[in-house]
DNA sequence: ACCTGAACACCGTTCAAGT
DNA sequence: ACCTGAACACCGTTCAAGT
């Protein structure tokens, strides 16, 4: 429909994915219509990128690749990680419904592989190798993808944090506590809370 | 089909979509095939628990409150907190589906109400109260729900690690690393690792 | 090599009709 | 009050047929 010149690669539907799972997220997405959003058959994306759930690999793959080339400035190697850390997630709630895609898949995890030599590098000048660098590493992976998932999910179901908080009533124990639940979570905070407790154990 | 008695009740058919979820989990679950497993037609759900979204809330619910019953034993306030976090992310696992179903919902944090005032309670009995507390209450929040939901979602798509695990040749930096990131993850440690260094932070 | 329409086997949901 | 069948508007995927 909206297109006029023919040439549809595997790269144009891809785009056109993107697109639209920008517009309406995972759940407004659906071969036919992105079919239309095309103008082709859907029949055609099958041969050009496969079923949905190899559509959904190779946008999980896209991502992973733009993911290499993340900053990583810092005066210290606990700096460096930070730093990293701090732009992966960002650039994670950036690309949310690709989020979404890849934990569709449950290839959430693979979007952290750009990192990981990054960080192996930093954690090796802290004088952190073998197993305990693994563990230190996959905490942090784990921290930084599995908090981006879980925000974003929240996000968009956000009457429940107004729900599920009026159980706060202000007789209860702590009243400036009772105050900071009912309020929406700051996940910024809670972030920067879990991740340098996460470095203070490495030193 | 498989009933032969008439009482069909919200209960009962909430019941069947647990014991559905189990079988098949989210994938396989449909209102259809829950009609058909009970022996009734599609529509009599609707006017007993309601739509998908509806059931699904329900569950969610369901398996809040079940949480709220959660052993809270430890001799200080540090050790109760660490078993409350263990106790909650071990029945999490244990209920993966209905965890996965709450996820659907954007409903996950739901889940950690019940164990708020006792948390709470032991943050104030660190001497923890007002903003700080909120703090470390949902920092431990996202670590054992996010965790959970992550660890689910790799385990059902574990041929990606090895996949990913790929990258990792012995030629590079460190050898013990290479090899620690080859082998699956061991998510009972990193779970330990990332709790423990919260809680050393709340001291 | 590329694109198509038709068909298959599913979905969730609504609603008028039954008892 | 409870349950039904029919119908609507969707899905993803396959495949033989076209050019």
């Amino acid at each position: 429909m909206s297109r006029s010149g023919n040439a549809v690669d595997a790269q144009t539907i891809l785009d056109a994915a993107v697109g639209m799972l920008e517009e309406g997220g995972i759940a407004g997405f659906s071969m036919r219509g992105l079919a239309d959003r095309i103008g082709v058959a859907v029949t055609s994306i099958y041969w050009h990128v496969g079923g949905r759930d190899a559509l959904f690999d190779s946008l999980t793959d896209r991502l992973r690749d733009e993911m290499a080339a993340l900053p990583t400035d810092g005066a210290t190697p606990i700096e460096r990680i930070t730093a990293l850390a701090r732009a992966q997630r960002t650039m994670l709630i950036d690309r949310q419904h690709l989020l979404a895609v890849a934990n569709a898949r449950h290839r959430a995890r693979t979007l952290f592989v750009p990192v990981q030599q990054h960080l192996a590098t930093e954690l090796a000048g802290l004088g952190i190798t073998g197993d305990h660098a693994a563990l230190a590493l996959r905490s942090i992976e784990v921290h930084v993808i599995s908090f981006a998932l879980m925000q974003f999910s929240s996000l968009r179901g956000d009457k429940n944090d107004v729900a599920d908080a009026s159980a706060w009533t202000d007789d209860w124990l702590d009243r400036e506590l009772a105050e900071a639940l009912r309020s929406p979570t700051d996940y910024d905070a809670v972030f920067e809370y879990g991740l340098s407790a996460l470095l203070a154990s490495l030193c």
